[in-house]
DNA sequence: CTCGTAATGAAAACGGTTATCATTATCAAT
DNA sequence: ATTGATAATGATAACCGTTTTCATTACGAG
């Protein structure tokens, strides 16, 4: 628990450090951007952010939530999440080269990697003439607490 | 040449005979529709298909196309196809269960099979006690022209 | 503290999609 | 063929999420 808050943490102030190193002010509406996806379990959009982050900022306007969402994901720092019923949503994106697992009901995400689809693609490559540059892998289901 | 158009007249002709079984009438605005979608190499989206339609069909109109849309996914004849900038295109789909490999020059799509994720979605699903029910694997390259 | 300017929120504009509605066209029943 | 019920159409307006505009605010280097 106070381990998970320390990690929230870490979180929040190294995407705050991206943003300043990258020339960025430090802003209250910023950070209450932040403050609600560098700790979300689950991709939000950005009127759920809107909402979330109002209750401990009130004055935050929706634009700033949109102009927030487009820095952190110049920065890599978030990602889209694309889903059956809507692609406009994110959530704090990890390093390298990973692919979510996706709550179907309660929408929680977590990401997994150890996808080797190396003999996949070369099959698909030599089958098709395509050269394969990229893939997008993503998985649905039910979380622990959900079935 | 010949063997490829009559493969177009044949997916056109299962595809009205698909509408007409499932008691919706057989009129001119669908037709110019489904001519398009059913025969194109890419996914398309609807203005795309409005222009391309109205070429042979002119008095078409665009609400028409976002209607037919609509009845060829729910008879499954055609699927979205998400995509990094949009996914509010279709693609005529194939029965069962298939993946996409897209050109990310001209667009160019073809499906593919043959993958065998069982071994990583069982890993996975131990690893995150998620039950696992559905997957999206997408590849992205340059087709044999495009290279 | 001061000052240049990046960032903000309110409001308006924008653009793709959906709803409304009077008119038309399909097709089963004559 | 003709009819008639109504599904489907196209024009138009409404809708709604996102982007643009702009006067004001507040960050942070000096
Ligand atoms: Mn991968
Ligand atoms: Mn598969
Ligand atoms: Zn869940
Ligand atoms: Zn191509």
């Amino acid at each position: 628990m106070d381990n998970l808050n320390i990690t929230r943490d870490k979180r929040t102030a190294n995407w705050l450090d991206c943003l300043r190193s990258s020339g960025y002010r430090l802003t209250e509406p910023r950070q209450a951007v932040i403050d609600i996806l560098a700790n979300s379990q689950r991709a939000l959009n950005a009127t759920e952010i809107f909402d979330l982050a109002r209750e401990n900022y009130p004055s935050l306007g929706l634009v700033s939530v949109y102009r927030t969402l487009e820095k952190l994901e110049e920065l890599e720092l978030i990602q889209k999440v694309h889903h059956p019923d809507g692609c406009q949503s994110f959530i704090a994106g990890f390093t390298g080269h990973q692919h979510l697992l996706i709550c179907q009901v309660c929408g929680q995400a977590e990401f997994f990697e150890g996808d080797d689809l190396t003999p996949l693609i070369e099959h698909v490559s030599r089958e098709s003439g395509f050269t394969i540059e990229e893939h997008w892998l993503q998985f649905f289901g039910l979380c622990a607490k959900c079935k």
